[in-house]
DNA sequence: CTGAAAGCGCTAACAA
DNA sequence: TTGTTAGCGCTTTCAG
């Protein structure tokens, strides 16, 4: 295994016995380097195969050009598509993108989060875990100046940029849509209790009930547990049925849990959506694979990743931001909760 | 906005009136700095909050502890679960992994191949995009002695470590399984042609067919064009109803297109699993929710993941070796392929 | 238009 | 046990 040696500037300044600053300019294309000069520079690069060093390029620049991501789980569509929207932009704007995952595991989140700040990236771009509570790490990145914006998650105790879906808004629009279709006993079944989301799409829950005067009944609000699942929709639902407990539609936190919830309604020979109409929260793709198809909420997940990196860019440019963008759901209705037939 | 100034060992050495490459011994716990320096080191170093810079130590070390990963697309379930199985073993060994899509686009690939060779990876772990054919930008990561492993999806034309599932076998078990199950028109569809799992599912779906004494029939080998998702299942079903072809059993490429074809299918009457079966290839949780349950291959996803690392690691670590590893897939069968009612 | 030189923060061989 | 020094590859200021 021969040792491989890349050219470097060094390299084809001597051959061309000139500097290495002229090379360094020539190689930008800097405009105070003579036309023959520059071309014999360039050839020999290309000649050479010259790549620059980009470790070296940070470490002189101070900017490594590139930015973190942290999200729970790449495994969900929604985390993806946003990452494809945050990727997108970034290229374009000659940034790279470095992605982690946190595993919803807060512990995990504090150590890829300490790895991108010593990796230096220049801004972070962050869905918290559910069990994360404290921000300290985050902090850490505000200290040294290091912009930050979450998304969909948030820090609840930070100030920061962030881009949310209106979760109030879109939880009303579901029970309000479930309510005119003539249901009245609208059970929810909520996340993990720390997540901002779970406390306003609650709210958006209880709201929409109280407007149409639906007296609110605490045992229709249904805890899911920890998980965010198909796995902890199904325990839950079966539990609640156990209880005696029967509502005539489902408004669930997520997909994967609606879909959990549906398979057990299934099980018990309950029809959907004539005896209880359900509703998720996300639009993933089995929503269109479950039968019946499931209505939900669409998040705009890749405009949330667009939005984000928009945002830290700004910031990275020296902005001194706090935005708080929010961007609003469509409820797209299938057939788990159309009218009662 | 204050300028934020890093702690460097330089600063720490100073105020001890020490050197810094005995700052530098002290803070790896150097056996021989002593006892008392090391420990004003040290403290000093945490009252400052110091963290090392990772930028200056991989340009003095020219290794960046870091491992590029390329897959096609994040949104598989398959391929993030991989990833996962990536990760894991490479923080333990103290390794940082950055995830790259190629967005199943050549220039793509190319593009993010080329940022990670400029970002100095350790190696890098590729399954190729459902374009490549060419594979000059990987060799360039070979000629710099930068170790790669390919997974699922192989360059053709290249000699290096792989780690792939048994396609053909896989799919003459799909095959096997479904004339055992009484089936005799059995229906192949296939993917991208330029992927080498197209061919060797093929290879292996052909195989079986003779195994078993049925001829193979040019009419019953579909081509669902050049993706791999839901939409060119469906259509590809319609169009081979439409021509008049129907078989008892069909076999996709993977659950994607499976499904597609359930919706086809499903939509034009016919029952499944009764007129025709459906077996799919990686075993996605969408295989699990759509209806009746789709029978496919489970690849041990994870397990393919800790694979493609250790191999990694092994070269990383300056074993010179070329190992293709091949795990076997497991036929998990559900109600979509279960015996004639 | 071009060069010299210092600096980015860390490692490591060699001295002391 | 500790310090000196050179070096990693590039940028950039200041001179020429």
């Amino acid at each position: 295994m021969k040792e491989y040696k890349e050219a470097t500037m060094l390299d084809i300044a001597r051959e061309l016995k000139v500097s290495k600053s002229t090379v360094s300019r020539a190689l930008k294309d800097h405009p105070s380097i003579g036309k023959k000069t520059k071309k014999a520079i360039q050839d020999l690069a290309k000649k050479y195969n010259y790549h620059p060093n980009s470790i070296a390029y940070s470490l002189s620049k101070k900017s490594t050009k590139t930015i973190g991501v942290i999200v729970p789980l790449l495994s969900h569509y929604y985390f993806s598509t946003v990452i494809s929207g945050i990727e997108e932009l970034a290229y374009k704007s000659g940034y790279k993108v470095i992605i982690c995952q946190s595993a919803e595991s807060y512990d995990r989140e504090v150590i890829v989060s300490q790895t991108l700040l010593s990796s230096k990236v220049d801004g972070l771009i962050v869905s918290i875990s559910r069990e994360t509570v404290n921000s300290d790490h985050f902090r850490l990145y505000q200290e040294k100046n290091i912009p930050i914006v979450f998304f969909d998650r948030v820090c609840a105790d930070m100030e920061a940029c962030s881009v949310t879906v209106d979760d109030y808004k879109g939880a009303f629009m579901a029970v309000e849509h479930l309510i005119k279709a003539g249901r009245r006993r609208i059970a929810h079944f909520a996340g993990p209790p720390l997540l901002q989301i779970t406390q306003k799409r609650i709210e958006g829950y209880k709201d929409a009930l109280f407007r149409y005067g639906i007296a609110f009944d605490g045992d229709l609000l249904i805890d899911c547990g920890a998980g965010l699942e198909q796995e902890n929709g199904s325990l839950a639902a079966q539990e609640m049925l156990d209880r005696g407990v029967k509502p005539d539609a489902i408004f669930a936190i997520c997909d994967p849990i609606a879909i959990g919830v549906m398979m057990t309604l299934k099980k018990n020979r309950i029809n959907i959506p004539d005896e209880v109409a359900v509703v998720g929260f996300c639009d993933e793709p089995i929503a269109r694979v479950v039968e019946p198809q499931l209505s939900s909420l669409v998040q705009p997940a890749f405009r949330i990743g667009e939005t984000s990196i928009e945002l830290l860019l700004q910031q990275i440019q020296g902005q001194d931001i706090i935005e708080k963008r929010v961007l609003t759901a469509e409820l797209r209705i299938r057939e788990s909760s159309s009218r009662r037939g």
